[in-house]
DNA sequence: TTAATGTTTGACAATTTTGTTAAGCAAATG
DNA sequence: CATTTGCTTAACAAAATTGTCAAACATTAA
């Protein structure tokens, strides 16, 4: 099934979100969105009544995503370890596809300051943080706050992706070799983080 | 010597920088600008000529506060061990009191298609490489491409800061718990990367 | 076929943001 | 004191962006 087929109302919404996520231009205009999809202007007001709704509902979405991923990777019986490879896989699989993502929701809740969504934590976050100290006790990985490891985990993934072209100016890289660069990171964070 | 003091051009860019990199808020107009500087917006344009033009200056400027801390930490005798430690030190107490200055020039570079310099690479990036390399060559950090050992540098210092309200609104953690969390990372991160 | 329903469009209006101008003001220089 | 100079302001103009509306069009059901 084509971008086209699914219909104009989604594909406003993935145009949208290639802007934004995929292209990083958090500054585009109606316009500009209307015009990649290939358009008029009057029906991203006809499906989503107004810019804010449409953001709004990108926003929502996006987090979504994020916050399946975890709950994906996390749930059934395999290992800890097992566990980590296919979380890894899935988010880097999908930062490669829309590297900043992350980058619009922080943006997007700086603006208006709003508060998100709490009991995340408890059904996804929390059984991950508790996997984390579990493997820790048992000395599998270095001990730390779990919280730490996390966050270590999250920027080894994401950063390099999200800072490329600063990444490609400081450091001369071209963008064949900074594809095969993080090709190699899926398995090079994971022995960063589970040090064999 | 207070901000005021530094006389109203000074004022304006200041007050601009610390709205983009310390709050984060990227649309911001250059009324909200002015109004934050408590001054007329008319002199943005009488100093800057345009926002266009402000936001040049700002962005170049933070280019160089990038560069210079590499030089300044890779410069002099000192093992490679203390330079890493004066690196993470100068990094992370610039990141924490300016979080998304990258986010800011990762999204302005986005906007327009600028390449952006070239021989930053050679003075700066060039030499601190080198020293990664050889320090893997001596075996005291795990060989890999110096590359990616630059990346998961900056992205353990730089990511957490900067997805702070995403990571407090999944892992449930407050403002006062983040920041005792971000003051123990420029030990951690050191411990990570450079394993005893 | 006709009517009903949902979709698309162009023209227009409203709002927001940026940029310009001329005049006022204050300090300091002759 | 008069003048120059640089700084500041309010009022206005221009441009960019968002939002509305009625009419045209297409599709489907009665």
């Amino acid at each position: 099934m084509s971008v086209k087929d699914k219909g104009t109302e989604q594909l406003i919404k993935d145009t949208a979100k290639k802007i934004f996520f995929a292209e990083g231009k958090l500054h585009a205009t109606t316009q500009d969105i209307a015009d990649a999809a290939g358009v008029n202007r009057t029906l991203v007001h006809y499906y989503f009544r107004s810019r804010k709704l449409l953001f709004e509902q990108v926003t929502e979405e996006a987090m979504d995503e994020l916050r399946h991923i975890m709950s994906d990777a996390f749930t059934g019986k395999q290992t800890f370890q097992e566990k980590l490879k296919k979380l890894i896989n899935a988010f880097m699989d999908q930062t490669i596809a829309f590297p900043y993502r992350e980058l619009f929701l922080i943006t997007e809740t700086n603006r208006y300051d709003t508060e998100h969504a709490d009991e995340v934590h408890d059904t996804h976050t929390k059984p991950f943080l508790a996997e984390i100290k579990a493997e820790m006790d048992k000395g599998a990985i270095k001990a730390m706050d779990p919280r730490h490891f996390m966050m270590n985990l999250f920027s080894l993934m994401a950063y390099p992706l999200l800072s490329s072209k600063l990444s490609k100016g400081f450091m001369k890289i071209t963008d064949h070799e900074y594809v095969k660069l993080m090709k190699q990171r899926k398995q090079l964070i994971f022995e960063m983080i589970y040090p064999q």
